[in-house]
DNA sequence: GTCTATATAGAGATAGAC
DNA sequence: GTCTATCTCTATATAGAC
């Protein structure tokens, strides 16, 4: 793995934990094992990295998430299984991971235009494939039937989002699952 | 207002709109017009004054949901009331703020153990709080009964807390109010 | 691509005068 | 209770040798 690869990877847990305000280029330094002012030869300035390691986390997630909304399964069963994705980012450690856009989300003013750009290309691209999953749900008749789809993808993310922090915050995985579980129940047919 | 209460009040915008690590004892000083040493006067340390801000914080919201949740109105109506918490939390403007407990469980980890407890006491307690509000509307009929009501308390803050991060993100309030009138009618009988 | 060294700025915090 | 002055540490960032 590159040395720029290495340096993402790193920052990427950081923030996930700490958040971009509670990272600094010499924890970076540290857990990759270079000095400072190499990691600034990889990435000039400290937004030019959030916006390489956004842009990769984004390719990354929506590929993941692609591959489950474009499934043969129910809609349902689509939706459940993104719902797991945001539940497998808690590792059960002791400070545990969250999304990274939930995270940013709430250190936004510190992210310039590009930053933010990203943030919400990620909401975007989310809310639309919860879309997809709950039209075919409906469809197939494993959702319920509701004339407000991107209301409901928009609330499935929001409890996502919410569901990792308080997760994290207290009663870890288990509370997530129980939120997704209830979630998922509401929006079943029958 | 004393000197005191004029820091804090400074401190709650300054973290709901920037977070804790966005916030500086400088930037505390120019607000409100005196020296970093005058505020440090008033609080040795900032955890000492995030814990007092947050003490003060759960203060002020508890009473607030205490009065919606203790009210004559219909369970439904007061869980409505109780959204609309939320969502006037949101003032419309450019940087506008959220949750303070929502920016913390992003900032966690730059947090003591004291103001971990408060930000685990302002769930706790809110989250008992949507139960009785659920409860209350189950009995009058007019909330759909369900054998979870804490997973659907639970489901309830994380969508709020979420809702919020998004909604100052890309939509402001209007997708707020759209993501709680979602949630709302998800949770409606007939 | 990595290093040492340094520049510059800001952070949280303290001492002691008024 | 507020001030000036200062301490110490860490932050982002750059210059230039190897």
């Amino acid at each position: 793995m590159s040395t720029k690869e290495n340096i993402l990877n790193v920052a990427q847990d950081l923030i996930q934990r700490r958040g971009v305000n509670g990272m600094s280029y010499q924890d970076l330094a540290d857990a990759v094992g270079i000095r400072k002012a190499s990691v600034h030869h990889h990435f000039a300035s400290k937004s030019d990295m959030v916006a390489a390691l956004l842009q990769r986390f984004n390719a990354q997630f929506d590929q993941a998430v692609a591959q489950i909304a474009n499934g043969s399964a129910s809609g349902r069963t689509r939706l459940k299984r993104y719902l797991d994705l945001f539940v497998n980012i808690l590792e059960g450690s002791k400070l545990d991971k969250v999304c990274v856009c939930g995270v940013l989300m709430a250190e936004i003013a510190s992210l310039d235009e590009q930053g933010i750009q990203h943030v919400r290309d990620f909401l975007h691209s989310n809310v639309q494939q919860v879309c997809k999953m709950i039209d075919a749900g409906i469809e197939d008749g494993s959702l319920a039937p509701n004339q407000t789809v991107a209301a409901t993808a928009d609330l499935v993310l929001a409890t996502l989002e919410g569901g990792l922090l308080m997760a994290r915050c207290d009663g870890g995985r288990k509370r997530m699952k129980t939120i997704n579980d209830r979630l998922l129940g509401l929006l079943s047919s029958g």
